[in-house]
DNA sequence: CTGTTAGCGCCTTCAC
DNA sequence: GTGAAGGCGCTAACAG
């Protein structure tokens, strides 16, 4: 492989000038420069871009941290993540974890070696201190609230998002209100948890935890809910999914075994996925994708000066009426 | 940030000795060793992977051309791709291409710059010649099947499968048959166009252009079809839909616009993803996470010996009878 | 076992 | 405008 000191001796230049030449530097006469690229042409000249890095100190590389890859919700969010990166010229270098806390501590670790300008959290199980501990090395986004803490952060009001539904249920006249969630941990998901146990409060409910469904990520997973729900000695009359994915699940199976969605079941969805507006699943639209452009911007603007107008961005939610809820 | 110099300094030994307890080298003396290992603590070390990657010409990084995330199809391949990956200590960096040329060009020049040592293709709309161009820069699997092409690959029989959906309707007695596909391009493409005159021609019908169903991706184009399909004049009696997904638009949608699956259109889809099992879809079942994991491993074995087995692997398909056709 | 030394390939001041 | 030279941080002979 021809590297820069061979184009120097073919071009009858100094390296110097060959690498002026490569970067688009202004002052280079118009004879070097065409002996140059004729060089570059001539011996197939190709730039290592690791050498580059190395002499730069930078990659423009960002890191996405993220549980699962093949999933509605996450596949989303890197969507909006991989568009903005392609638009600033950035390239993702991806991290999938499974909530395994060694590899997401590894991925931070990456972000120390500099493998990465910085790092984008899509979700994790590893506690704040952790990011805490490695936000010297370089920007990390969070996509979760985090409240006082000193992170950057872009999320959705999960709190609000919930009330909003849990209310909207409440007022339709749902008492025995549960709820299904992928896991209990993590901010989201607490913030969630806690609007429950607050809407309940408020309209004079005792919250039961059998009406909390643990593990709910894919459309499978609705199917074991629905046949759940149908095997329990008290159930509840409505359900809020956290994932139309498994909203869906839940409707199709209920229909198989001929359980009557809204009149015993009723079920409202988030994220407003295609599929929920095919099966008119009442839903509460998130902006995955704006989300992932977002946490990529915030990232972007940080790299290139240093800061940040403000650290956290909000993004809204929609509660959209249809007909299963 | 200390590098390896200064750590040779606080642990009172040479550079060397540091690298080769850096990197687990045997035959170190205990006492230095820990030497370094304190001046490590210490100085809050930490190694510089772009300077390793330049040292070594190797990165252990391996790329990923897709058109796009966000699709049960190809974030199942990734997910595939990553698991072995991380088996076998490896980073993935993304190139979604959305089928633009320039970026596909863009990520066979990051392989060449050594940005990685390998390139997992996905899916790709630049012609086989642009690969065969940059072979030697490292090794590059494409998911397709390549012919007499000179290429490491993995793929699904698409004729075959193709075939073999269409003579099973063909013998329920069908004769107006159509399709749905993503593209009109493409290898895969191409085999299962070639199926479909074959085995229409065997049944003694003509094929007709209005009953095959372009940019066919997602559930929405599913929903588009079918509403197209109650349009037509002369309306296929089956159709096979080259994705799940697309499937079930179809059926969801007819559904609602009340035409009677199978009676009136007969529906076999292709992934066998978990949709269609709740919908009873008939479809063909593709290993797409299996691809993703032979894929790696094919560009791992290279890497590690410089050879292979089999330069192509194909993978089975299997007719899934549900109640959609 | 250990240290010296020469790269890996490019960028970037500094002086002319 | 241009070139010489030092540096980015690590690895890997080679010599002892």
């Amino acid at each position: 492989m021809a590297n820069i000191r061979d184009l120097a001796k073919e071009a009858g230049v100094s390296v110097a000038t060959v690498s002026r030449v490569l970067n688009g530097y202004p002052y280079v006469s118009e004879e070097k420069r065409k002996a140059v690229w004729e060089a570059v042409e001539k011996l197939n000249y190709s730039k290592n871009i690791q050498a580059v890095h190395l002499a730069k100190g930078r990659t423009t590389i960002v890191g996405v941290m993220l549980p699962y890859i093949h999933h509605p919700y996450f596949s989303a969010v890197i969507e909006g993540i991989s568009k903005e990166a392609l638009r600033y010229g950035y390239q993702l270098l991806l991290f999938q974890t499974n909530y395994d806390v060694e590899r997401e501590l590894e991925a931070l670790e990456r972000l120390r070696m500099r493998q990465m300008d910085g790092l984008i959290v899509c979700s994790h199980e590893v506690d704040w201190e952790a990011f805490a501990a490695y936000q010297e090395e370089g920007p990390i986004v969070l996509c979760e609230q985090v409240g006082e803490q000193d992170f950057l952060a872009v999320y959705i009001d999960h709190y609000q998002a919930f009330v909003q539904a849990l209310r909207y249920l409440v007022k339709k006249g749902h008492r025995r209100i549960g709820y299904c969630i992928g896991r209990m941990t993590g901010p989201n998901s607490q913030a969630r948890a806690a609007a429950y146990q607050d809407v309940l409060r408020e309209a004079g409910v005792i919250p039961r935890r059998q009406w909390i469904f643990e593990g709910c990520l894919f459309l499978e997973d609705g199917k074991r809910v629905i046949e759940q729900w149908v095997a329990m000695e008290e159930r509840p009359s409505a359900l809020l999914v956290t994932s139309d994915q498994v909203a869906a699940g839940i409707v199709l199976q209920a229909g198989r075994i001929g359980v009557r969605i809204p009149e015993e079941l009723a079920i409202i969805g988030f994220d407003n996925d295609p599929l929920a507006e095919l099966l008119g699943i009442t839903t509460v639209a998130l902006p995955h994708f704006a989300l992932g452009e977002k946490a990529f911007r915030l990232i972007h603007h940080w790299l290139e000066t240093g800061n940040v107008h403000r650290k956290q961005v909000e993004l809204p939610t929609q509660l959209i009426i249809r007909t299963t809820g």
